[in-house]
DNA sequence: ATTACCTTGTGAAATCATTCACAAGCCCGC
DNA sequence: GCGGGCTTGTGAATGATTTCACAAGGTAAT
């Protein structure tokens, strides 16, 4: 298949939350009208983007809710469970491991790494922070297929080294920092102080 | 001037983060090309980034550092400190308000709120959390730029209406909804949950 | 069954972003 | 002060994404 955008991939899950929604509210059809309202996309956008997977529609009648949800859900790889190991317990290392949101989209924390003696042996969540030393051993039995790296920003590289080592294929990063992984493992990176700034800049250059 | 895309201004931030780190390593100058190698852009990027905003370089030597440095943090509002209030204290809104990487590039959080009586009065990194009752007379009072949303998404809409009333132009929002803001506002959201659905998809296409 | 009305799926066009490629400019050594 | 060697700044070319616009296909009422 041809490769698709990452914009595509990101409106693609935000119709699915919505769609999902949509269906709690006792809906059976929308259309591509109705769907891009939500996310400021318009109804062409939202068609081009679900035709690059195929033809879900019917012509006269929109999408059923249903069937759009289960095709996303099937597309974006969101029909199963995914474990995720957390590298770094504190303070958003914990506050991801408490995320309600993660596992209620099929996101399973499964273990969670720190290398400070006074945080390991502590609960988050019913899940017990390890040592560090033990990640290699742990990734190797759990196998999970993600990784989030919450350590200071010096620290990340060798560990984004050592879990992809240890065979971990995609990694969502929140130090601030630039980390290197061979072709094959998927990284995403998430910094706030970057947003920030985005906002700095659209506040200095506001017109009005 | 033009309107300028956010990818440029993404990557104008992270020139300004490696220029910081390569000033404190002592250097006088660097090139188009040694700013990009760092975040995976091209030396044409780089120049055709910087071109948007005039000329500073010297052609067969390269930029000046610290007058790179200066002008980055001009173009991106860097240079001044700007004030932050932080909506919704509980586990992520804890981390964020704990978060030095913010207060080391300018941004001080003035303020946070919550709902909750338990928490009101607690105090996080030095800020006091007050009841999120006081967060029009605060913004009246202290007049933050910036907004952080950190509450659940049910209540995120109407949060966002009521600092926008109270003059916020600038909001980051962390709960996992749309929302709605006049034009004149800028609003930016982080979605962790779709990070890991981005991850997800690359993880059930990934061709090997 | 026909008609009126909707909405999809999709090439083609338009817009936006990146990369190319090279003239112009500057440094430095001689 | 001239020439060789580098690097910028920038139009033009390419590539990617979004929007347009409409034929094709479906619904539903009569
Ligand atoms: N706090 C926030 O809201 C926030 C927001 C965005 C990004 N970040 C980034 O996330 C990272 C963590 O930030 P934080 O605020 O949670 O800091 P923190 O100091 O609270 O937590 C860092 C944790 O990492 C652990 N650690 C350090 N080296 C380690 C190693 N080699 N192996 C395992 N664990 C190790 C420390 O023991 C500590 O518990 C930083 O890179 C920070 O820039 C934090
Ligand atoms: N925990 C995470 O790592 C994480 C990650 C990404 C996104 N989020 C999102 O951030 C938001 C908060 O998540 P959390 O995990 O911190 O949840 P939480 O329950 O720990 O915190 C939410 C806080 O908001 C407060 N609140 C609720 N309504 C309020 C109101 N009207 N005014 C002021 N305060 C109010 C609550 O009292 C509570 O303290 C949610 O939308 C969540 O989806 C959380």
């Amino acid at each position: 298949m041809k490769r698709i955008a990452e914009s595509t991939v990101r409106r693609l899950s935000a119709y699915l939350r919505f769609l999902e929604e949509f269906e709690a509210q006792g809906h059976q059809t929308i259309s591509s009208g109705e769907l891009a309202a939500q996310g400021g996309a318009t109804s062409a956008q939202v068609r081009k983007d679900l035709s690059f997977f195929g033809s879900f529609g019917k012509r006269g009648l929109g999408y059923s809710v249903s069937a759009l949800s289960s095709s996303l859900r099937e597309i974006l790889g969101l029909g199963r469970q995914w474990n995720v190991v957390i590298v770094g317990a504190g303070k958003i290392g914990a506050a991801l491991a408490q995320y309600e949101g993660f596992r209620a989209r099929g996101f399973n924390v499964v273990g969670v790494y720190d290398e400070d003696p006074a945080r390991v042996g502590g609960t988050l969540d019913g899940v017990v922070v390890r040592d560090q030393r033990e990640l290699e051993a742990d990734i190797a039995r759990l196998k999970p297929h993600i990784a989030l790296i919450a350590v200071p920003a010096e620290a990340a590289q060798a560990l984004v080294d050592r879990v992809v080592r240890s065979g971990i294929r995609a990694i969502l990063n929140f130090a601030p920092t630039p980390l290197m992984v061979p072709e094959k493992v998927t990284l995403r990176s998430v910094n706030m102080a970057l947003e920030l700034e985005i906002l700095s800049y659209a506040l200095v250059n506001a017109d009005d």
